[in-house]
RNA sequence: GGGGUGGUAGUUAAGUUUGGUUAUAACGCCGGCCUGUCACGCCGGAGGCCGCGGGUUCAAGUCCCGUCCACCCCGCCA
C-alpha cells in the first residue's frame, strides 16, 4: 500500500491546475477551505498557498476515500490524489482551476481540526483583535498569502536592483550604544556588566557611514529598525528598512538609485511602468500649499496663505484674526485659508459642514473659522461677521473665491495650521470620494529645515545632527540658524513617506559649527559620537544615503489599509503581540540576574 | 499626555436614545437526509458572566462612576 509523502509526492499546488492537465493523475495536499456534502457524492474545496482546487469524492471511484472524506471538516490538513477530470458545462469560472477537478480515489487526513475561531476566508469579518490572536489561522486567508508573497518580491527585488548598482550588502549590530536625540529607544540590558544598558538600533545609521569611512563604497542592508515610540497605522514598533549608504554623490545620485529601485519595484510586484525621474518640491512649498511634508498630490485643493492679507487689514475688525498676527515668539502667527470649490462645496450640507470643526477640534484645533460664499462674494454661514467688507474682498480675491464655494480659515501657530488644513483637506478630500485610485504619486520633497525648536524652544536637529547643511545657506548657520536648510529629501508617495535620506557632512569644520548650533559641546558630541568622530579623523569620503520603510512599501504595493497587514507578527497600538502575549513579566530570579529592582511594579 | 469610535453566542451585528416577561438574527457548529455542488439545499438542535468592577433602582445589556482591551487621530516618531 503506498503511503502520502513517502510514496505519494506532491504533484501540484492547489492553484496549478488546468485543462491540459485533464486525464493526468495528480496529488495535493492542503487545507479544507469548504465542503458540500451531497451524501452520495462530496465535494471539497482544497486550499494551500498556490489557490483552490475543487476536489471530488464519489462511491464508484473510491468507497473508501468517500466514506473517509464524510468526516472532513473546515481546515483539516489533508492529501488526495485521483484523477483530473474535465468539468465541462459545470466549470466554475470564478476559479483559476475552474475547469477541472479531481476526482479523489486515495486521501489521506494529516490532522484534525478544532473548529476555527474565525473563517478563513478572504473578505473575513472578523474582529482584528481575534485574528491577531489566532494570526497563524489568519495567515492562511489568501489575501495575507498574496500579501506575504508580494513582500517576498520585494526583498528578491531590492537585492536585485541594488546589487546590480555595485551595492554590498552588509550587516550591522542591533545591540547597539544608547545615542540621545531622535527617537526613544529600547533598552537591553547588560547581564555580563551590569548597570550597563545596550539600545536597540533605532537604524544603522552610524554604522553606515563607518561603512563609508571604511571604504566599502556602496552599502546595503534590508534591516530591522526599533523605536519605542506610539504607535499608529502605518508604524510599528519594530520595523524594516532598504537602508543604502554611497561615498562620492550628491542629492541626484542616490534619488537615482532609489528612482531605478521604485521603478523596478513597480515593475516586478505589480507590473506597470512608473516613470521617473519622480518631480521634486521644497519642504516650503509642499507646508505651504498642503500642510504636510508628505503630501497627497492625487488631488490638488491646496491651502492658500493669507497672513499678508490680514496683517494689512490689521485684522480686518475681528478680534480673534488680529490676536493671531500680533503673536510673536519663535513661531509667528500665520493665516491661512483653504477653499472647497463649488461644485464639491454643493455636495457638502451645512450640518455636514459644522460638523468639521469637531474634526479639526480633535486635531488641535480651537474652533473653525468658515464660509459659505454666496452672490457677489458675500460671506454666509460666518462666524466673522463683523470682518470688514475691504478684508473681505481682498480674502476672496487671495483665495480665487467664487460663489458656492466653501472656504475655511485657520489660524496660529504656523505648525498647527499646517496640521490642522492639511487633515481638513485629506479628510474631506475622503469623504467626497475626491482622491483618485489606482494613482502613484511620487514626489521628492527637498530643502528641510536643517533645525527646529524643541518645546522648550532649545534648537535640536530636524533629520539628525550629521545632515550636510545647504552650502547657500552655510553662512546663516551663526546669524539665522532656524533658516538654514538641509541637504535632506524624502521620498513621499500618495500621502505616505517612504523614504528619507540625506547627503551627510564630512567636513570637521562644518560638523563642528552644526554641533555648536544644537548647544553641543566638543566633550558632548564625544560623549555621544566619539567613535564616529574618530572615525572621521581619517579621511572621510563626501557620502549620502537614504532608507526605505519596506513595510510601508509593502503595504501601498499591497493596496492593504494596515501595517499589519503586511507584517507576519504586528503589535497592536499598545506594543503587545496578541498571539505570544508579550511583553510578559521575568522571575525575580531573572531580574536578580541583571541587577534590576522594579519600582512600584511587582514582577 | 490628549481627542474620538467600539466591546452583546465561535464570528459579525441588532437591541442601549425612552430601564420591564424567556436578549434577536445571520454565518459558523452538532445530528439526520441528499450523486453535481461551488454562498449547495431541506429537517432538527446546542450555544450568552451583554468586556470587567462598583453604584442608582422594585427591576440594568440599557442610566451613573471607575477600569481594561482593540482601533483611528493629535502630540511624539533626529
Amino acid at each position: 500500500m503506498p503511503e502520502f509523502l513517502k510514496d505519494i509526492k506532491r504533484t501540484h499546488d492547489c492553484g496549478g491546475l488546468r485543462a491540459s492537465d485533464v486525464g493526468t493523475r495528480a496529488v495535493l495536499f492542503g487545507w479544507v477551505a469548504s465542503r458540500r456534502d451531497h451524501g452520495g457524492c462530496v465535494f471539497i474545496d482544497l486550499r494551500d498557498r498556490g489557490g483552490i482546487t475543487q476536489v471530488v469524492f464519489e462511491p464508484g471511484v473510491s468507497a473508501d476515500a468517500h466514506t473517509l472524506a464524510g468526516e472532513l471538516r473546515s481546515e483539516f490538513c489533508i492529501g488526495v490524489a485521483g484523477v483530473v477530470h474535465d468539468r465541462g458545462e459545470r466549470r466554475n469560472p470564478n476559479m483559476p482551476t475552474g475547469d477541472v477537478e479531481l476526482h479523489c480515489d486515495q486521501l489521506t487526513i494529516f490532522s484534525r481540526s478544532d473548529t476555527p475561531p474565525f473563517e478563513i476566508v478572504d473578505n473575513s469579518t472578523a474582529n482584528e483583535t481575534v485574528r491577531l490572536k489566532y494570526r497563524a489561522l489568519d495567515l492562511r486567508r489568501p489575501s495575507l498569502q498574496r500579501n506575504f508573497l508580494l513582500r517576498s518580491q520585494i526583498y528578491q527585488t531590492a537585492r536585485r536592483v541594488l546589487s546590480g548598482h555595485r551595492f554590498l550588502e552588509i550587516e550591522t549590530p542591533f545591540l547597539v550604544k544608547y545615542t540621545p536625540g531622535g527617537a526613544r529607544n529600547f533598552l537591553v540590558p547588560s547581564r555580563l556588566t551590569p548597570g550597563t544598558f545596550y539600545a536597540l538600533a533605532e537604524s544603522p545609521q552610524l554604522f553606515k557611514q563607518l561603512f563609508m569611512v571604511a571604504g566599502f563604497d556602496r552599502y546595503f542592508q534590508i534591516v530591522r529598525c526599533f523605536r519605542d515610540e506610539d504607535l499608529r497605522q502605518d508604524r510599528q514598533p519594530e520595523f524594516t528598512q532598504i537602508d543604502l549608504e554611497m561615498s562620492f554623490v550628491i542629492e541626484e545620485d542616490v534619488q537615482a538609485v532609489v528612482e531605478s529601485l521604485m521603478v523596478a519595484l513597480w515593475k516586478d510586484v505589480l507590473n506597470l511602468d512608473i516613470v521617473a525621474p519622480f518631480p521634486r518640491l521644497s519642504f516650503a512649498e509642499a507646508t505651504a500649499l498642503y500642510g504636510s511634508d508628505k503630501p497627497d498630490l492625487r488631488f490638488g485643493l491646496p491651502l492658500c496663505d493669507v497672513s499678508d492679507v490680514v496683517r494689512k487689514h490689521n485684522g480686518g475688525n475681528v478680534d480673534m484674526l488680529q490676536k493671531a498676527i500680533a503673536a510673536t515668539g519663535p513661531e509667528p502667527g500665520v493665516v491661512k485659508a483653504w477653499r472647497l470649490p463649488a461644485a464639491e462645496a454643493s455636495r457638502m450640507s451645512n450640518a455636514e459642514v459644522d460638523k468639521l470643526e469637531e474634526f479639526v477640534k480633535g486635531l488641535g484645533a480651537r474652533g473653525l473659522a468658515r464660509a459659505r460664499i454666496g452672490a457677489a462674494g458675500a460671506w454666509t454661514r460666518s462666524p466673522m461677521k463683523t470682518m470688514s467688507e475691504a478684508m473681505r474682498q481682498d480674502l476672496n480675491a487671495a483665495a480665487g473665491l467664487q460663489e458656492g464655494d466653501l472656504f475655511f480659515l485657520q489660524f496660529g501657530p504656523g505648525k498647527l495650521v499646517n496640521t490642522v488644513l492639511g487633515g481638513l483637506r485629506l479628510h474631506v478630500a475622503n469623504k467626497l470620494n475626491l482622491i483618485p485610485k489606482n494613482q502613484w504619486k511620487f514626489a521628492w520633497v527637498t530643502e528641510f529645515p536643517l533645525l527646529e525648536r524643541s518645546d522648550d524652544g532649545k534648537l535640536v536637529a530636524s533629520h539628525h545632527p550629521f545632515t550636510s547643511p545647504m552650502a547657500e545657506d552655510l553662512d546663516k548657520l551663526e546669524s539665522a540658524p532656524a533658516e538654514v536648510r538641509a541637504r535632506a529629501y524624502d521620498l513621499v508617495l500618495n500621502g505616505n513617506e517612504i523614504a528619507g535620506g540625506s547627503i551627510r557632512i564630512h567636513r570637521a569644520d562644518v560638523q563642528s559649527r552644526v554641533f555648536k548650533a544644537i548647544g553641543l559641546t566638543e566633550e558632548d558630541a564625544r560623549a555621544k559620537f566619539g567613535f564616529l568622530l574618530d572615525a572621521f579623523r581619517h579621511g572621510p569620503p563626501p557620502h549620502g544615503g537614504i532608507a526605505a520603510g519596506l513595510d510601508r512599501l509593502a503595504m501601498l504595493l499591497c493596496g492593504a489599509d494596515s501595517l499589519r497587514d503586511v507584517i507576519a507578527f504586528p503589535k497592536t497600538q499598545k506594543g503587545t503581540d496578541l498571539c505570544t502575549e508579550a511583553p510578559a513579566p521575568v522571575t525575580s530570579k531573572q531580574l536578580e540576574e541583571l541587577h534590576i529592582a522594579l519600582t512600584h511594579i511587582e514582577p
